[in-house]
DNA sequence: GACCTTCCTGTTATCGGTCACACCATAGTG
DNA sequence: CACTATGGTGTGACCGATAACAGGAAGGTC
């Protein structure tokens, strides 16, 4: 036993002159516990063995096994992963590409996706991205990389993060969450098929046409819920009223809903978030428009307050956990065949009617 | 080159009867990159001389520097962490333990810790529970020890997290990041102080007591916030109504602000989170009493949503950011000690007043 | 010139696992 | 009985980095 005793004292010993709480970097080496050598001796065997117990190898007498299980649990063994990273070139490890992991949707699926990971047997590792800047994605990839991630799962699967992944050298299995994209496969629900569906509830209910508050430019979900409301409207020979991107928070939903309060014109609003909704439904408020009565208001996510907005909140919902789920599948899938090729996964929305959308009043 | 040539297919030749696409584990290894003796061979140098470039070390001719530089670039190494890992004892990651991430709370810390972590040159690993039993989180825990994470942060130091977090066997240095807790150093708001500030601003605003409706019961900063809120009824003279735990949901604010808002006395309400909050203001509305004519009610946390919620919030803020940066400070000062003693670091909570609050009606 | 520093570089051991292979029983086959 | 399979086990090499140490070159001091 070394207890007591100074780490690696001899070697170097300190000057005398220098102030001893001097704020190096030296750091002390974290004590080791038991390693598969000391398991062996304890059992009696060899450590390959104790690797083959270990590792479930069928080839190991029944006996001989629950020795090596007792030594290990007398030990406290716990395998070192370094090692066998560096030599199976296996980390067991995931890789997670966050943007803005602080809304619901994204942070929703960041813990679909750790869930999934971990009960297929994966540690996740996460790197967060503040900008979609190329080279702040390249190094979150980078990082990623270093650590020797199995796969990577990307949650803003936009341009600029998919373009980064596809330039990863070893060719590493990776997936899209949320949005489809061109380089990567992807799992997500049909962006444009929960617009559409918000946009025909609208349009059942007698409104002329619909108003749509978009998400940022640079997210693709953004794009592809501008679209289905955009091809919903056009195949209904309603008029499609402009768009303008906003950010995906109360306050853009506000700014633009300021505007749209004063037209009259407006009955129903398609909002990109619920978010956005919410700050469109104190717009609509302050400027004395009632809802659903004077105007109808969709969101989109279906986050667990929506229900309880004022009105509560008709909206498209999307399951996070299970996008976070099949893209682990998707990815694993990958994993076992050494190809990229593993399609397109696309989940339907589904359509949550609350109290926000009603007829419009007829005159 | 390798390229194209079979990885090790000699040593086990596939056997001929058996279906090839049987969904055997067996997985093609990883590619391998150029290592440093790759790198050494075409700056003309010894390995130890890259390994020496890669550390910073002083002793190495700013011309062979430079030399092996750019050999890294034109190999495109990158160094194998796990290699680096098992020699040095130190992997550079650290491990979060979280709760319930999907939260805005939970989820904004993550980020704060994300992002504090990335600065300070670390990695992050991410192990979630379920549930707060016991097992789970020794399991997180036993997760993260697996692979060697340098410190644990734990983002819902609820007593069962921090108690097996005292049982890590290395002396793992660790940190609560939320509240308060005795097992392990923390970083947090004054969470009494908080619930303190809300209440004394309901009753500066002449209301004769305040009514709370408390988190659940196993997250230190509910019991925290009752505390303050208690203490400050009782130091003022008021009488304390009874609590009753609700979950963080909109949903629980909604249920208990029912049974509030039929109660002609209340009429000041101090909720333990913004989307409880968010759930009481509907109940009133539903009730038909207005806010904040009849009955004023304040937040805590300051999402970004509060400020347009109907009406626009009152709330205490927190900044979640802040709270995870300190929080790898603290963690990072132990690993640098060895020791865990790095104390409890509290921040100041803010009260935000808008328009949910105002003086109770006076007959 | 002998000697000691200091700077720079290379050689070898080592971390803790897994892999390939050798080995020895025992059992089955002709 | 010789010969081959097969189950169970041990031995040594190896993964890719860092640590420890050795040693050569250049410069300074006596």
């Amino acid at each position: 036993m070394t207890l007591g005793q100074p780490v690696s004292g001899e070697a170097d010993p300190a000057p005398e002159g220098v102030p001893a709480d001097e704020p190096r970097t030296v750091v002390a080496p974290r004590p080791r516990g038991s390693v598969m050598r000391d398991v062996a001796r304890l059992a009696g065997v060899s450590h390959q063995t104790v690797s083959r117990v270990l590792n479930e190898h069928p080839n190991v007498r029944q006996e001989t096994r629950t020795r090596v299980l007792e030594a290990m649990r007398a030990l406290n063994y716990r395998r070192n992963l370094a090692a066998r990273t560096l030599v199976t070139r296996r980390s067991g490890t995931l890789g997670i590409v966050g943007y803005e992991t602080t809304l619901f949707g994204p942070a929703s699926m960041l813990y679909g996706i750790e869930d999934a990971a971990r009960t297929a047997g994966y540690f996740v590792s996460v790197a967060t991205i503040r900008t979609l800047e190329r080279d702040s994605v390249l190094q979150a990839v980078d990082r990623l990389s270093q650590q020797s991630v199995e796969g990577i799962v990307a949650i803003a699967p936009n341009p600029a993060v998919s373009h980064a992944l596809a330039e990863v050298p070893a060719g590493l299995p990776c997936v899209g969450v949320g949005a489809a994209d061109t380089h990567v496969p992807t799992v997500r629900i049909d962006n444009a098929a929960g617009a559409a569906l918000a946009t025909r509830h609208l349009l059942d209910l007698g409104h002329r046409t619909v108003h749509h508050v978009a998400g940022p430019s640079d997210w693709p979900e953004a794009a592809e819920r501008v679209e289905g409301w955009r091809g919903t409207l056009y195949a209904a020979g309603a008029i499609v009223p402009p768009v303008l991107p906003q950010e995906w928070t109360a306050r853009s939903g506000y700014e633009r809903g300021r505007i749209l309060a004063v037209d009259p014109t407006v009955t129903a609003i398609f909002c990109a978030n619920d978010q956005i909704a919410l700050g469109v439904l104190r717009a609509l408020h302050e400027a004395g428009r009632r809802v659903p009565d004077d105007v109808s208001v969709v969101g989109f996510d279906d986050m667990p307050d929506s229900g309880y907005f004022l009105p509560p909140l008709t909206t498209v919902r999307q399951d996070f956990a299970e996008l976070g789920r099949r893209g682990i599948d998707v990815l694993l899938a990958q994993i076992a065949n050494g190809n990229r090729d593993a399609g397109q996964v696309v989940l339907a929305p589904e359509l949550v009617v609350r109290a926000s959308t009603a007829a419009p009043r007829s005159h």
